[in-house]
DNA sequence: CATGAATGAGGCTTCATTCAT
DNA sequence: TATGAATGAAGCCTCATTCAT
């Protein structure tokens, strides 16, 4: 009997000896205590209660605290560059792949708070844990790459500006939108404004795609 | 004799006896410790002993470790606040106005990363401390107008488009600069490229400028 | 083998990995360290090193220091209420029944002082620690029906004067001992007598059911 | 001009340079701030805020807490003993003096919760600080002779039974009445009632009396 | 594989008392 | 006399990790 119809077959009860979800059980915890208090704040024991599991289990299946962040980090990134490739921008024309890029970006974030937790996190400790990362860098280079093949198609057809570099496109785009959700906390104080309303977040998404697309009209 | 002569001949080694000097010292302290570490991270006996004071003292002077938090964030808010009223931007033409801000904005995050590590680390705690602090919303009020006013101006004489709302604005210009430098180091490891070089940095800075600027064209 | 004489045949060294002893040599400490000091005086470290355990374990397996405190209140008041249920009142002749009570009332104090102080420590602080126990009132009801059998056997028999109150009469019996005990330093210092020599608590003693009883006498 | 006028001419504000007004303060706030929290519960700080001084004049005036201490139990001792001279109970008839000394000693207490608090305080430390006060054993010698001058006078009358002990008597009047109050919250808690109220308090008072009195009845 | 008891180092905070002015 | 800054010791509690079963 192969592992899944082992699985499949377990009691109703709590899940037992069935490694892949107890490992995907721990990662989702140790996302959501991570990404609630930082790496510093996040607690072991309540990521092992989270999961479920024992604490003993965490350190059994990711060796200590650090690497576990290092797992969650990874998988986190992941999803997004995942979720990205969804998009097949290289099937649009380039102002709608523009548009959609951004658009995407703008509501992950809104939809993956714990991403940017994680990041700033990782920022934090100087990116201590992906530079030991080799599959992070892989996962990158075909996303410029994407974004790369917009632009030229773009400028191709006049509809872009000539002079627009895709990483720092890329980085504008997620910064335009990623500081709007990593610091919306600190702005709806400074600005005494509920920034995390359904209508300031729309227009903000109005504004984040008029700002991309207006930088990148041709000159 | 002056108070500040005083204060110049008091003997080399440790400073006593001078409120307002401990006061600074402590503050002081706390913000390099706070921006290394986080609020989690941080450590009370660092601090007090960057400061080269007596632990209990910082008790004394703010109470506990959160209100030393909050103290050091209000000052470092002031600062970059004070900073921009500085640039008297009313005085100039609307476009150098523009490019002056955000070449500031990027230039003062480049000079004071520990105001994006307070940043973060208060965005995870949800702006707990800011939401008690009176003095923050004051600050920032003026400055809102501030970019108004150049915009008008801009719009005015045909420069900049009509539809740019200052608050998103101030949003885009401060996420644009912020987010190279507050995700600087996954960045670099993410793209294999050493974004915390000189000419990295000139690079982004250019990038910046124009993509505000780019965006602000009239329509 | 059973649990009892795995126990016994135990390595004569520390006890480890026995829960159930180790929380009740926590208690054991517990009860002796606040009784000596008060709560506010107690120290945890003090309990941790009493009780041959790591003071981590306290924590582990109470909570915390307040917690701790109730547990140690909730065993002494437990065990002086089981000590009362084995007088068994209730075969006695009633002038005997009350003698005895009183007397062991006494008795029980003498060999209990840390009872006498847990309570003045509860006291102290409001019965802030008891109001939050389920446990205690159940303790107590059947205690006073015990009493009121006493009384009314009494009566019946022309034994006891009729308007005696079972509540009132208990903390009577309880405070003209429990103060001789509670008080008996400052007693000895006021007097310049030795209130807890031999000789003077047989006197107490005596006068104490001679008060109690000649109250009682039929009006 | 003496000190007492000097005083009464000071200025309406803060009462300066008056060590008897200002050492009757602290004292004042030292028997509240001892009472609440105990002798280890209680601060110095505390002390010297309700007291309106700076701290450093309370170790003027006392030395340090432990002499506080002393000085706020020799003042509650004082008090009492005190109030218990003007009840001249040597120009009453028997019964009526006795009446009067267990109702004055139960509405005493029921007025000055601090006597008991800082008596259990004391208590708890084995009486350290009254062994070293003279003064102490005086106040006491005369109380003693006041009771047993009552009691000789009831028993020539044959209205007193001929075996009371004064000191023992002076014990069981105390204790009765004193147990009620120090232990009034954890009775409360125990047994469900609220003996802090003013009609608990009236009832315990009727007994108190009739315990005493009837247990004071001839053989 | 699974459990939860055990550990030692260290974190934040408090305190009585003294010192400099 | 009066102030409040300064101190060092210690108190309660927490944490990541390992061990015994």
């Amino acid at each position: 009997m192969s592992a899944v119809n082992k699985a499949a077959v377990a009691p109703a009860g709590r899940v037992r000896r069935d490694p892949v979800r107890v490992r995907a059980s721990i990662l989702r915890a140790a996302v959501a205590e991570f990404s609630d208090k930082g790496l510093g704040g996040a607690r072991v024991d309540e990521i092992a209660r989270r999961a479920g599991i024992n604490k003993r289990m965490l350190y059994h299946y990711f060796g200590d605290k650090e690497a576990l962040f290092l797992a969650a980090l990874e998988r986190a990134y992941e999803e997004i560059r995942n979720a990205e490739r969804e998009l097949h921008l290289g099937d649009l024309e380039p102002e709608e792949a523009m548009r959609r890029l951004v658009s995407f970006t703008f509501d992950y974030l809104a939809r993956a708070p714990y991403f940017i937790s994680l990041l700033n996190s990782e920022n934090l400790h100087k990116a201590r844990h992906l530079k030991k990362s080799a599959r992070i860098r892989d996962m990158h280079s075909s996303m410029v790459d994407m974004i790369d093949g917009v632009l030229r198609r773009g400028v191709e057809k006049g509809l872009f500006r000539a002079d627009a570099d895709p990483v720092q496109l890329f980085i504008t785009i997620s910064g335009i939108a990623y500081f709007y959700f990593s610091n919306v906390h600190t702005l709806s104080a400074i600005f005494g404004r509920k920034f995390t309303s359904k209508d300031e977040r729309a227009a903000r998404h109005a504004h984040v795609v008029d700002a991309v697309m207006g930088y990148l009209r041709p000159l």
